[in-house]
DNA sequence: CCCTCTATCTACACGATTGTTGATAGGAAA
DNA sequence: TTTCCTATCAACAATCGTGTAGATAGAGGG
């Protein structure tokens, strides 16, 4: 009269989704940058993750080996898109006058996310920051974007050093923006509306920065 | 022939270090304050500070009733010790242009450590943002600041908005230089020491500030 | 000297997170 | 079909961080 193999559940929903390796991680670290801009940095923890993408934490692990192989995982492949998006943004303004160019550099860097990674790093003592391979493939990205930048700005003698110090003050501004952007207008008495006014700022900064 | 009362461990050195209340709830924040600079977000967990300290994680718990009691209290701790700063950074140049005051002002924001803070709370999903007590007394504090470096401004229509826009400058400023600092130059190709086109910088964005 | 107060400690309980293991199912190739 | 590979899962074990409870020890007041 008993049920034969009452597995703890009898009617089981064995609808397992079975990716290639590729599409696994792709899906994963789509999630995990997701929870990261949304949720901070205790998003990224495998079982909220792999819950995010409808699968078991063990699979996260499976194709990552550790929580910290995701983490650096994320890290090669937001660092990734950054570059990507840069370059995409240098592609949308191919014969723009410099200060477009620089603006929308600016732009690009402060609200894709990517502040977010930055200030992460920064607050995880080396341990995810872009060392070996993801680290050089970065830096070696940024030296060849370099004179592509350089090559659009006016003439000066050292016009690779000039778009170097260009480029770090624009990422510079843009990573105070995008970190303190939300936090600071309160507390100083502006209204987000005013935060318009760094467009300005950039703008004058540019135009300086020509008759350098 | 058994000992009477083996509690464990026989020879104890009950050596306890009584503080008041306000010592220890000093001493506890001094460390975290350390530990989250060292050691970013990781941190500042109830165990690793209280050892610091040299006491147990009870302790600790006990002062401040919770983790999260200990981190909002570090807010607010380091954000008044923010405004001290900027306080004391002022009167050091009572008499001075006001590029040097700004200069001073920058760097002040850029190296106290304060730029770990607001990385940390642009991460934490606001849940420790300086809301309620902490954050209108920030506020408050910022709103009595500015017309003291209002004050110091070349003379211009709006003076008081004039300055919450150069103070938001130059704080984006100081978050993007103490975030990105310790990467962003070696990922672009600058050595460290060309940082220093940052005082340039700031100088050449403050002249063109008095001119608008 | 005794009493009271409480800052401090040790020990434990609990939940959350990580990582492992063995079984299973989806899919492609034979 | 049959076979093989492996992505996936449920369940377990181990560890870590948080919080609680009861006992203890400084220190001041009576």
């Amino acid at each position: 009269m008993s049920a034969p193999k009452p597995t703890q559940l009898s009617v089981r929903q064995p609808v397992r989704k079975r990716r290639t390796p590729n599409e696994a991680r792709d899906e994963i670290l789509l999630a995990a940058e997701d929870r990261l801009r949304i949720h901070g940095i205790d998003g990224l923890n495998v079982v909220d993750v792999a819950k995010a993408c409808g699968m078991s934490h063990a699979t996260v692990l499976h194709h990552f080996g550790s929580t910290g192989g995701m983490r650096r995982a994320l890290v090669s492949h937001m660092t990734a898109r950054l570059i990507d998006d840069i370059v995409a943004s240098l592609e949308q303004h191919p014969e723009i006058e410099p200060p477009e160019m620089l603006r929308s550099l600016f732009h690009t860097l402060a609200t894709g996310g990517h502040t977010k990674l930055l200030a992460w790093l920064s607050l995880s003592g080396e341990e995810f920051a872009p060392s070996g391979e993801s680290g050089s493939m970065l830096i070696e990205h940024f030296n060849a974007l370099i004179p592509v930048i350089a090559a659009r700005l006016p003439e000066s003698p050292d016009q690779l050093g000039h778009a170097r110090r260009v480029v770090f003050m624009i990422a510079t501004a843009a990573i105070g923006f995008g970190v303190g952007g939300p936090l600071l207008p309160a507390v100083i008495g502006l209204s987000p509306d005013d935060t318009d006014i760094f467009s300005v700022w950039l703008g004058q900064q540019i135009d300086h920065l020509r008759s350098n």
